[in-house]
DNA sequence: AAAATGCATTTTGTATACAAAAGGAGAAAT
DNA sequence: ATTTCTCCTTTTGTATACAAAATGCATTTT
């Protein structure tokens, strides 16, 4: 009668996902370049995979808009002008203003305290110059604001918006002249959301991004394609 | 040394797109029901294609939110709960907002004009009961604001929460009642651009959505699943 | 030398084949 | 009567084959 089955069934995920996170991973990591052709046989052999899950991976970095596709002509890594940057970032900064406002409305006790312990852990990693745990402790902040604002469509959004500047982004994080004001930044939100003052939060919000904005920018115009 | 080639060269859409389109317009229309599941070798055979271009038409639908795909059990077409409207809706706003704000500081005269000339469309059709016609041009009023707002990537993303309402929505402006409202909301939409006051147009432009979030709400809930 | 042409190669688009999993109906067991 | 099991059918996942288009390069043409 019992079932020790069920265990780690579900261990399973089809070949085109699994060709979807590695090359959207290596996309967002740098490793695939802007403009770089994304060819299917060439994929396949790499991955030791055949053509159908490549190009089925494909058109799905294509709708997150990491790649784009030119019919007959096959499909690159999508570049980013700085005007594309600044379009993303316009929006990225209307939903991070929603996401702050229902989130200060909808937030728990608890995740105030999760907040304070990524700050923390924050805190920690910059101290040890450990930028990776520090752009994590960064994201699971944002992430505790985006879950408590109880909209998943709106947290897919956002999350496709980051992708599409994550080349980017990081290396503003990577610059540790950034960490003390991060940690401010982060405080006051809290503060916002202690006093559920959501035109506060929402300033605030802005205000953060806001800095983003300029140090990225900084990166793209160095790299212009 | 003419060239009379060129003229409607790039009359190529890869099936792929043709499926896409057919199966969204399908959807967007409510010939296929919330629910319906997408099998593969009945669509192929059904529009005359292999299970290829199918199976990437449903990965694109899928990343559009038009459909939900299980592995090992197939895609179906997406079913919205209220809860999933009011996310979409909630995001919409946010967006129109920055729409709105957006267009304020940049649209022409000329696509002030144009704006007044779909309404003048938007009243004819309306006195002839032309529902179709009446569907266009408030689509087509909203389209010029979202290109004034000259951000590319925000108006994909605004179609496509759109697309995911449409059925919805479509019961709204069916519904003659609204007319009139839905004029003077865009007349005052008109005059907040006129006078390049983006704080106004905003608020108009929410207010304007608000009413719609009301009606397709009772839609969705006499039908709900 | 520059432009145009033709050909070979590469690459994508589409169809099809085969394997594996899921789903369902009926028989067998409790 | 309900559950379990088995087998068959349906459906998806993946690989591969073939056709058509694009690309690059050498050759020809002007």
């Amino acid at each position: 009668m019992q079932e020790e089955l069920k265990l780690d069934a579900d261990a399973y995920l089809p070949l085109r996902d699994v060709v979807f996170h590695t090359l959207r991973d290596s996309i967002l990591k740098g490793e695939m370049e802007p403009g770089e052709r994304l060819m299917e046989i060439h994929l396949a052999k790499k991955l030791g995979v055949s053509r159908t899950p490549i190009r089925e991976a494909i058109r799905m970095l294509e709708q997150e808009g990491l790649a784009v596709i030119v019919p007959r002509r096959g499909a690159q890594v999508a570049k980013m002008t700085e005007k594309d940057l600044q379009d993303v970032l316009e929006i990225r900064d209307a939903l991070d203003e929603l996401a702050a406002f229902s989130a200060c409305k909808k937030i728990t006790p608890e995740a105030i305290a999760e907040l304070r312990e990524t700050m923390t852990s924050f805190k920690e990693a910059a101290e040890r110059g450990d930028v990776r745990e520090v752009a994590m402790a960064d994201e699971k902040f944002h992430s505790i604001i985006y879950k408590a604002a109880d909209n998943p469509k709106l947290m897919v959004i956002i999350q496709n918006l980051k992708e599409q500047m994550y080349r980017y982004r990081y290396e503003y994080v990577k610059d540790n002249a950034n960490y003390q004001r991060i940690l401010e930044e982060h405080e006051a939100i809290i503060r916002g959301f202690e006093k559920k003052d959501s035109d506060y939060v929402k300033k605030m919000m802005h205000a953060h991004l806001e800095n983003q904005v300029e140090a990225v920018r900084d990166v793209i115009r160095h790299q212009e394609d």
